[in-house]
DNA sequence: GCAATAGTGGACCGACTTGTCCAGAATGGA
DNA sequence: TCCATTCTGGACAAGTCGGTCCACTATTGC
């Protein structure tokens, strides 16, 4: 009986994190979002409640795409050293236009801090859950002896979540493809250097 | 003949500088500055210009001060990997209620991207320093066989630099002092892991 | 004393902020 | 047809923003 909802929520959702992602929460207005969802003020607030109600649903949802995208590594390449190596070379790949968007996450980190318990959250809970990934990934890599044989999973989980933070904010800075992709070569060659996977044969 | 100022500039500044660096530039209002620095509003323009224009001043000496720390590290330290060591442990260091400030630097990258030549600029010459003092180090300690011999310089510099930046993303987003800990040590490792140093040292 | 500079606080500007409310038109199912 | 719901756009509140300008006072060297 009601009058349907002319708009798709997922579409504007998408637009909104557009706009949010490109200026961040403060620089954004809600008239910015608004015209650019194309919806009306009473709809704005009918659907979403406020601009940070908004802000939240978006960054949650752009959080969990983000590790949704580098779960999906694990599926599609032939082992988890290749897994690795797509995820940290695929900040050089993307085209310099692109990353210079940085990453929403940090930047919700840095603008909010530990200040907004809702916000921290999400940082933390998406920081976390990188770690467990990659605390997964070189676990099956050791076993698989791509990895050296002093790794320690845990702490070089968390360089690694670090160093994809590092990456985040050096593109954003502007840092050239040459650049990113030297940050994620030496980080590979931390896990599996050439000369310790050489000891590392000869000691079998 | 004139009347001196009431206030001390370099004093006034690192005030501003505190407040800058615990809200950001957006959520800080020049009434906020202005009232923390003790100064009226006739002298805060006179004296500072703008508000944007103090800002990439306080933001320009919170960067050399940044550096200056760490390459003070290089004096006061036994050898290069020594100061290595001190730098990437002294986020977990800190007090947690310091650190949980991160860092004014990355905070600027991630408030304006590449949009503001200004803070841009500051910002890819503060990084850039940065690899270049670790790029000496790496290449110190190489020649001093305190890294390992498969090392680049340079792309290790990056990565080191990069590793960096997480630890300061890291230490905003509120991570335990372990976390942090386990970020240095791994970041060291992979400078010189234990079984390549003995790799080194057996080939020679 | 006097000019030059520095200080104070308040009035003010025009623009923008988030969010509420309302009038009126459109659209659907019962 | 009728009613529930949604749409649109404008008006509005109550506040903040950065910045200018003002009158007035205070401090200095000449």
């Amino acid at each position: 009986m009601p009058r349907p909802k002319e708009f798709d929520r997922e579409v504007v959702l998408a637009t909104a994190r557009e706009v949010f992602w490109r200026q961040g929460y403060k620089a954004t207005s809600t008239e910015d979002l608004r015209l650019a969802m194309s919806i009306g003020r009473q709809s704005f607030y009918d659907t979403f409640g406020s601009k940070k109600q908004l802000y939240l649903e978006v960054l949650r949802r752009y959080n969990a795409d983000g590790l949704q995208a580098f779960a999906s590594e694990l599926q599609t390449t032939a082992s988890p050293l290749a897994a690795l190596r797509s995820i940290l070379l695929s900040f050089s790949r993307q085209n310099p236009h692109q990353r210079a968007l940085g990453c929403m996450g940090v930047a919700a980190i840095c603008e909010f801090g530990v200040g907004d318990p809702e916000v921290a959250g999400i940082g933390k809970a998406s920081v976390s859950r990188l770690e467990a990934l990659l605390e997964r990934l070189l676990r099956d890599a050791k076993a698989r002896g791509e990895a050296r044989a002093s790794l320690r999973e845990r702490a070089a989980a968390r360089h690694l979540s670090a160093t994809v933070l590092g990456l985040k904010v050096m593109s954003k800075a502007g840092a050239t493809t040459e650049a990113l992709r030297d940050v994620a070569v030496a980080a590979l060659e931390s896990i599996a250097p050439y000369d310790s996977r050489h000891a590392a044969r000869t000691r079998q």
